[in-house]
DNA sequence: GCCGTTTTCGGCCCGACTGTTTTCAGTCG
């Protein structure tokens, strides 16, 4: 674990325990706030200490809380922190994450019915104890019931390459509902983060009875959590929770606003709206009489702005903000850039044919770029080393780059490089000679195995790649896989600054389960003026529909069709590529 | 605990739904 992810946990714990506590709740926020930042954070953090940054400069962190950074930093613990771990049962934590179960009651369940741990937790809802608690009841003790057995039954959160299909499929269905104006997904899906806790849709409809009989009945629905006038929730068999908001046209934009968030950046929204003597919710942003007793829109006050989310943000003296961007990490006050979209790509410069572990012939490759509109395919199987994935000794290499070339010659409309995608070995050395490299139009050089080294050879390891004269592209720098593996622990900020000094692009893999780099360093790389590749890494034809996902990554990294490689024109690509030959 | 061209103290976003209650607390997003 990085030291910003075991930061963050602390701080997250902190948070929890506070809460547990009874503890005030804006200091309860503010170290969770603290924990999110410092997740966030794209260098390490005893990184920008060494240097001598102030961490109180970070939005969100203070004085005690860099103190306690450092204190962490020094001795490898918080004092703050061990004093509150003693202070409650360790397993109390993981009752709190159990859905419908927040701070009040676990701490109620713990004071007056012992309740300790998930066991002990289970042993006094069959002894009739839970049930006997002040606002408990049969029903209570059923849902915990049924969110213990889902807790353990499932993972906790999914790709989002497995929800948006999920989400698209359910929209379908809805929109085709007598009543229904628009629907859209909200949420983090919306947003494109690269895992969702759930899926968020919402309905403007003249008929909302009908759109939430419909939902709840729909293909798929296994449980019903909630069924009210406007707002129902499902759980699906494949354990994924789906919301559905349904709204007047009227509000549609406040509520698409409200229910894509994110918290953070709904919690800014609103302080802004309060220093212009206006209140925002989901309704619409609203004036701010003074009344705070009954939401405005029950008494009948006009909303400043509703319709759309664009006249909202115009109201409070902000352009419309992607989606993508809403993460309270600066869109407010930065110049908002021209972000890319799935449209800009005009190139994929990372695929594998029958040659290695591909299931497309050369021409089939060829073929179904050229229908997407490309100007440029890269051919990149694998290299020796990569013996699982049938990788090319340099005689079948030699073979395989006559035949693109061949199929180039013969094919018009598309350029068709001869590329590989290279092994970084262990110690950063390539899996071809540099004669071998120099005979191809295109090296990207991925890291396959050796993932768990520590921080200093695995960033000399990608760095030895990135620094090589003959290297265009670093394939998913880091290995990881979304939930499942960390991958290379890299100094970041090394390799970016690496990657623009060589002018080696850093590649954002859109394959939903690597999407690697990931949207933070993207941001990271975008600021420090490296170029990126958006690649999909195809090994079938309907791999290419995975761009989507790269580019909303590369968009949560704030990239520009500028600094996307597989944006450029043919002539400024072809440029770029043969200035790394000799 | 954090923050401040109104403030270094006193604020800190807003509403729906559930399950328990006879008016509301807790949770969630």
């Amino acid at each position: 674990m990085s030291t910003n992810t075991e930061l963050a946990t602390i701080f997250q714990e902190m948070a929890d325990i506070l809460a547990l506590q009874g503890a005030n709740s804006f200091r309860v926020s503010a170290h969770a706030r603290v924990a999110r930042e410092l997740a966030d954070l794209s260098t390490d953090v005893r990184t920008l200490v060494e240097r001598g940054e102030d961490l109180t400069t970070y939005e969100g962190i203070g004085d005690k809380s860099a103190k306690k950074i450092s204190e962490y930093l020094e001795t490898g613990h918080i004092t703050e922190h061990e004093t509150l771990k003693a202070a409650v049962p360790a397993g109390l934590l993981a009752i709190l994450a159990v859905p419908g179960l927040g701070p009040k009651t676990v701490r109620l369940m713990w004071e007056q019915a012992g309740v300790t741990d998930v066991a002990s937790l289970r042993a006094q809802m069959d002894a009739g104890v839970i049930e006997q608690l002040p606002r408990m009841g049969a029903k209570t003790v059923e849902n915990i019931r049924t969110a213990l057995a889902f807790l353990e039954t499932s993972a906790d959160r999914v790709r989002l390459g497995a929800a948006l299909p999920v989400a698209e499929s359910m929209l379908t269905t809805l929109r085709a509902v007598p009543g229904v104006i628009e629907a859209a997904f909200a949420g983090s899906l919306r947003r494109g983060c690269e895992t969702i806790g759930d899926i968020d849709l919402l309905v403007a409809t003249t008929d909302p009875d009908a759109a939430g009989e419909a939902f709840r009945t729909m293909d798929g629905v296994v449980q019903v959590l909630a069924a009210g006038a406007t707002k129902s929730a499902v759980r699906l068999g494949s354990g994924l929770q789906v919301d559905l908001r349904v709204v007047e046209e009227a509000s549609y934009g406040a509520a698409l606003l409200y229910f894509t968030g994110s918290k953070q950046h709904n919690v800014r929204l609103r302080e802004r709206a309060v220093k212009r003597g206006l209140r925002l919710n989901e309704y619409g942003l609203f004036p701010d009489d003074g009344t705070h007793d009954e939401a405005p829109q029950r008494r009948g006050i006009a909303p400043v702005a509703a319709r759309t989310e664009e006249e909202i943000y115009a109201a409070v003296d902000l352009p419309w903000i992607p989606p993508e961007l809403r993460e309270d990490r600066g869109e407010f006050t930065a110049a908002l850039p021209d972000l890319i979209t799935c449209d800009d790509i005009r190139a994929e410069l990372h695929a594998h044919t029958t040659a290695s572990d591909g299931r497309l012939s050369i021409e089939a490759l060829v073929a179904e770029a050229k229908r997407r509109g490309y100007h440029t395919i890269a051919v990149t199987d694998h290299s020796r080393s990569s013996v699982l994935a049938n990788g090319l000794d340099v005689e079948r290499l030699r073979a395989h780059v006559d035949a693109i070339r061949a199929v180039d010659a013969k094919t018009k409309g598309i350029r068709v490089l001869a590329g590989a995608e290279v092994d970084i070995l262990v110690d950063g050395d390539l899996d071809y000679d540099d004669e071998t490299l120099a005979m191809l139009d295109l090296v990207v050089a991925s890291p396959h195995v050796s993932l768990k080294q520590d921080r200093a050879k695995a960033t000399a390891r990608i760095l030895a790649a990135v620094r090589h004269p003959l290297v265009h592209i670093i394939g998913h720098p880091t290995g990881r896989f979304v939930g499942r593996r960390e991958g290379l622990d890299l100094d970041l900020d090394v390799i970016i600054a690496a990657a623009v000094e060589h002018d080696t692009a850093l590649e954002i893999n859109a394959n939903n389960v690597r999407l690697d780099l990931r949207d933070t360093h993207v941001r990271a790389a975008v600021e420090a003026g490296a170029l990126i590749a958006i690649n999909t890494d195809a090994h079938g034809a309907e791999h290419f529909d995975e761009l989507r996902y790269g580019v909303l990554t590369g968009r949560r990294g704030w990239l520009t069709a500028d600094r996307c490689v597989n944006a450029w024109p043919a002539r400024r690509l072809h440029d770029w590529i043969a200035a790394k030959r000799p």
